[in-house]
DNA sequence: GCGATATGCAACCGTGTGATTGCAGTCGAG
DNA sequence: CTCGACTGCAATCACACGGTTGCATATCGC
């Protein structure tokens, strides 16, 4: 059900993959570019593009010979609209409980 | 800034503590109560318990001898929103070289 | 008080994963 | 055509993490 949900969160979860996203978030770049800004190697960073990709945090875009990624926004705003709606039915249950509670 | 973020979605990003989640938001419970209805032992619940505790998506209330827990939907609707700011962020960029690209 | 139930703590284990290095292949620029 | 740069694949490593078992401790009900 909520399947890929888990595996985008798990792919947030990663404080690299957010200085990846950041850093594509000014602009889309391939992995050797990004391996000059940030301190890991280039491999490491194509791990992690791949794992975004996956789950459709960022999309390859052929430039030439390299392969520049493209944070996609849109997938990010609607794994958090899904997460207010749960979030949401959680609030209103304690609401109800709340309101329950009043009522004696 | 963005430290418990990644925090959060770290703990979102583990099916089982999705599981244990679901199960909260049907009603407060404790670990001991969970493990008969969850495939996992008692000891692994509380220590989900204590990660999703620590990023503030659950909260302890003493019942009696019981430690029951209390899922905080107020806090994933906060993340939600948090995520949907950087996605919107992430969109104008994007529309704003679409734009320069159509103006060419 | 006594037994049953609930929590807490500690040690341990297997595996998944973040990260590295090395090498081979590919393709554009000069 | 050749050189340099970018990508892809494989092997390896260390550590964190999910999970378990075992035992000690507290506390409610009878």
């Amino acid at each position: 059900m909520t399947d890929t949900l888990v595996d985008v969160c798990a792919a947030l979860g990663d404080s690299t993959r957010w200085s990846i996203l950041t850093a594509l978030g000014e602009g889309d770049a391939s992995a050797s570019s990004l391996a000059t800004r940030l301190p890991v190697s280039r491999q490491a960073i194509a791990k992690h593009l791949a794992v975004l990709e996956r789950v459709g945090l960022v999309e390859p875009v052929r430039v030439g010979r390299e392969l520049r990624y493209r944070v996609l926004g849109s997938e990010l705003s609607a794994t958090a609209r899904r997460l207010d709606a749960v979030g949401a039915a959680w609030e209103r249950r304690l609401a109800a409980i709340k309101e329950i509670a009043e009522d004696m």
